[in-house]
DNA sequence: ACCGTACACACACAC
DNA sequence: GGCGACGCGG
DNA sequence: GTGTGTGTGTACCCGCGTCGC
């Protein structure tokens, strides 16, 4: 599937050719008229113009000058490109702004050029864009800018279409053609899924048409368009697809977000009921508060109380409600239990403080026996990696559709677990007969490096592993992996900095360290709350530095 | 890992 | 001419 | 001093050339 770079000039070419030709066997009923004609019509071009082509979509944004298109392979640029031009996939008359222009030339060549109209012409280059825009100067074509200057400015035309071809592929836009050659170079390497022939990433071109126009927005969002305009757009977008409601669901938390930071709580109080973020509800609540309407705030989260989505959501309101009760005039709330954990105080000497409080501490507990070691989510996770590992990469229908996939597409899907619940009883089912312990060891071997949702295989060493499967009890690890299965995206953070192993007592403890003004984080307190619920050994740690 | 996702760290404010 | 940001390429 | 909320900074393959200062 994948050219070798080592032996294949043109191997980013063949990869590419082989996108289309993917794209072609599975996808033809989702292309439109002119996608089809490219597909077919970039087959007949010459290879150098192939090449010069793929090279262009490669590379950052659509306007280049041939000089940097040098590349040894494909020989004369001028020749490579007649073909694109006559096509017109690529244009050289397209009109430039002043922007683009000084992207595209150097400072040198910008100040020969614009030599009459600078007044300080030895300026810094942002200070010569500067002067140059208060002259409000309209887009033209280079030619016009500049004439006769020494080489055209050339456009890609095609880079929508390739985008559109990037995420039926990979039924994403965050990856792209790299992949592949950092897949031959073994930097990247994945799990082989036996997916069906039949198995895509999107099903509908409106679905495709959706996920483009969400990437659109958030571009837009990120451009700093006014938030109002953003939102119009998205709330015409719809789909039955759990994932692009996920993506739209996010992309709407964010707008609010950004309302918030702007003080505008009208427009975030209409945006978060449309979001299905997991903390969009309190994020609801929390602008209710800050706009000092007391009595929906606290209406508003008396219904989620009643039934809480997540435990993001129970947390929170925890703390939210009889701050409420009392602004209400409600009596003075009882404080709140402080969490059961032991807290341990520690003072350093402070030239340990260079290596950061973390390792400061691992340094300090590992002089009194029992080997330390700096995991955080690291290690349960990994462990729950190795031993569910045919569950998460189970060949559901529709769950993987490329060979460069380091998850099941449905991971973050309330339903994820229940889809699978049968594989994942089978594999929590060795923690009763202990024969967990050689699948993780099986595992490890064999899938050593491959991409996974869980698996930190820079941190894992055999070491270690070895001395987690001694030391924790298969119980601890079946309540942590139910846990995690809940709910993945909220339960896989938060664990504890430091771990400790006495291997002969077959005995452990997790110590999360707390710096000089630091404090637990939310996920963090989730996870000590469980720890005291199903007795895992966890402590709290507070440094401070000896003077 | 769809400018995300973990962390620690820096402020602010109310009690 | 040294330094950092950034884009590129395998 | 507590408890809160919020906003930052940092890291994601890595060596090399170009550009700007
Ligand atoms: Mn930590
Ligand atoms: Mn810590």
């Amino acid at each position: 599937m994948i050219a070798h770079s080592v032996d294949d000039p043109f191997y980013y070419l063949h990869n590419f050719q082989q996108v289309l030709d993917w794209i072609e066997l599975r996808y033809a009923d989702l292309l439109d008229d002119q996608e089809q004609a490219f597909i077919s019509q970039f087959r007949q071009q010459p290879q150098a113009a192939r090449a010069l082509l793929v090279r262009m979509v490669m590379r950052k944004g659509q306007l280049f000058r041939p000089s940097k298109l040098d590349y040894a392979e494909i020989g004369s640029t001028q020749a490579a490109l007649a073909p694109l031009l006559a096509l017109g996939w690529v244009v050289d008359d397209s009109p430039l702004s002043l922007e683009q222009l000084f992207q595209l030339l150097r400072k040198d060549e910008l100040a020969q050029g614009f030599a009459e109209r600078l007044e300080r012409p030895r300026a810094a280059k942002g200070e010569l864009l500067a002067q140059l825009q208060a002259l409000e100067l309209p887009p033209q074509p280079l030619q016009q800018w500049l004439p006769g200057f020494a080489e055209p400015i050339i456009e890609l035309r095609l880079q929508a279409l390739c985008d559109r071809l990037r995420l039926l592929f990979f039924g994403n836009l965050y990856q792209d053609w790299s992949e592949f050659v950092l897949a031959d170079l073994g930097l990247l390497r994945y799990e082989q899924v036996a997916f069906s022939a039949d198995s895509r990433a999107l099903r509908q071109r409106s679905d495709i048409d959706v996920a483009l126009a969400l990437h659109q927005c958030a571009e837009l969002l990120e451009q700093g368009v006014a938030l109002e305009q953003v939102v119009g757009h998205i709330e015409c977008l719809d789909s039955d697809n759990p994932w692009l409601l996920r993506r739209r669901s996010r992309l709407l938390y964010q707008l609010g977000q950004h309302s918030e930071r702007l003080g505008d709580w009208p427009l975030a109080l209409r945006i978060y009921p449309r979001s299905q973020h997991p903390q969009a509800r309190i994020r609801h609540v929390r602008v209710l508060e800050r706009s000092e309407q007391w009595a929906q705030a606290f209406e508003l989260a008396s219904q989620i109380a009643r039934q809480p989505a997540n435990s993001l959501e129970v947390q929170a309101l925890a703390r939210m409600l009889p701050r409420l009760q009392r602004k209400l005039g409600g009596p003075p709330q009882p404080r709140r239990a402080k969490p059961q954990v032991s807290l341990v105080e520690l003072q350093l000497p402070a030239e340990l403080a260079a290596l950061g409080v973390e390792q400061a501490v691992q340094l300090h507990l590992g002089q009194g026996g029992g080997q330390v070691h700096y995991v955080e989510n690291s290690l349960f996770n990994s462990l729950f990696g190795l031993l569910c590992w045919e569950a998460i990469f189970a060949p559901l229908p529709g769950a993987f559709f490329h060979p460069f996939q380091s998850a099941p597409q449905d991971l973050h899907d309330a339903e994820f677990h229940g889809r699978r619940s049968e594989l994942f009883a089978r594999c929590l089912g060795q923690l009763d007969d202990g024969s967990y312990r050689q699948t993780i060891r099986r595992h490890f071997v064999s899938k050593q490096g491959l991409q996974s949702p869980f698996v930190y295989w820079q941190v894992l060493s055999e070491e270690l592993l070895e001395q987690a499967l001694i030391c924790l009890p298969p119980a601890h690890l079946k309540s942590c992996f139910e846990r995690l299965l809940e709910d993945i995206q909220a339960n896989r953070s938060g664990m504890p900095d430091l771990i400790q192993f006495w291997p002969e007592q077959q005995r452990y403890r997790m110590v999360e360290v707390k710096g000089p003004g630091d404090r637990l984080q939310d996920s963090q307190l989730r996870w000590i709350e469980f720890c005291a619920g199903h007795g895992l050994p966890v402590e709290v740690c507070h440094v401070h530095w000896a003077p």
